[in-house]
DNA sequence: AACTATTTATAAGA
DNA sequence: TTCTTATAAATAGTT
């Protein structure tokens, strides 16, 4: 079977957000990885309509402000 | 052979830089597919010595400002 | 939440 | 920096 999607937005609601939660995760993950591995500033930031904010900062150096819709 | 790197600073700069031009170029990837596919605000930043800025924000809702050392 | 077949990332070497 | 390749990790579908 092949196990690819396409890159394009997921319509059904629950497949998003399942793998948006997986997809999170394991991004979140490598994030932190390059951020203390290759001793680099990193910041991530997600936002979806049904989860909370996802983010990841490896300094306290970042100020985000964002304008919401 | 066993091709994990523990998850700590790479010492050796040449090998440092390399790791991370290799992980970015993967990273920037996976951000850009968990937006499009899971419909999500990201926003991605990197700062390293070596290298420029690298980004990705798919919407132009997020200002940022980095306080440098 | 866990499993697993398959795809993707990636560390080392060229 | 780019390619190859062997191995590790991610992940889509299923249960």
């Amino acid at each position: 079977m092949d196990r690819r999607i396409k890159i394009k937005k997921i319509v059904e609601t629950t497949r998003r957000q399942v793998t948006f939660s997986k997809r999170r995760t394991c991004l979140l993950k490598k994030v932190k990885e390059i951020a203390i591995c290759c001793d680099v500033d990193v910041l991530f930031v997600a936002f979806s309509s049904a989860d909370r904010l996802s983010k990841f900062c490896s300094q306290r150096r970042y100020y985000i402000y964002y304008r919401y819709r």
